[in-house]
DNA sequence: CACAACCTTAGAGCGTAGTCTATAGTTGTT
DNA sequence: AACAACTATAGACTACGCTCTAAGGTTGTG
């Protein structure tokens, strides 16, 4: 797959999907038989990796983070209890951010609870 | 209180605090007395403010709508309709928000289970 | 009254995460 | 062969949310 084609699956634009290369989060191969271009080769990991950098996006992850959990994840320059740490940490973090989340929500239904009762 | 006495209860540097306030989020009084100079006077409100926008910033809520929210509480120009509009919407992204956390610890937890079976 | 410690505004600079442009080369269709 | 449509790289530009600097004025202490 050429990154027009990654592209359209992922629905991430090509831009981008260089941007999230240089960054180390995804990596195209060049096909060694070809000398006549130096276009990047994409595979079905990387549309995996595509789909979990937004899903991680979203959750707020920076570009570091997202990088650290692929190594994590497909990665096999880190150990078992390496990976294990970034992992935990990261359930760690998400922990973190739901209780921010649950809190957040009861303070703007006690906003709305004022606003109903006409108290601001 | 000055800036520096609000940045110190609130943890929040005067620099920051200047540049919500140049975002609109909170609104300092100068004191019609004193004709010497310009100093900007905050109130207890601000401290509330400024401790809500520190809660709204980690869940992820942008300046912008860290000032919607502090308007459909604090502010008399909107309807109580806008209001709850407003509140509610920020609601929904809070749900919206939970249960992408949800998914992305249940994601993290599949590659915890394969990395402690070696799967990867 | 010196002088440190504050206050103000304007504007520059920075990190993050893209987004776009320019340039140059390649591929596929007619 | 012409030409549209693709590819790569480098680097400029953008928006957001700060963070800092500069320049100038005010306040409080010894």
């Amino acid at each position: 797959m050429l990154i027009n084609e990654i592209a359209k699956i992922t629905g991430i634009s090509a831009h981008t999907i260089r941007f999230y290369e240089k960054s180390g989060l995804i990596e195209g191969k060049r096909d060694e038989s070809i000398t006549s271009n130096n276009y990047f080769h994409y595979d079905e990991e990387t549309i995996e990796k595509l789909e979990f950098i937004s899903d991680a996006k979203s959750v707020g992850f920076t570009i570091r983070e997202i990088g650290q959990l692929i190594d994590a994840w497909y990665n096999n320059r880190l150990s078992k209890e390496e990976k294990l740490s970034v992992l935990d940490e990261k359930l760690h973090s998400l922990e973190q951010k739901m209780k921010e989340i649950k809190e957040m929500k009861k303070q703007i239904d006690a906003f709305k609870k004022d606003v109903l009762n006409d108290k601001c």
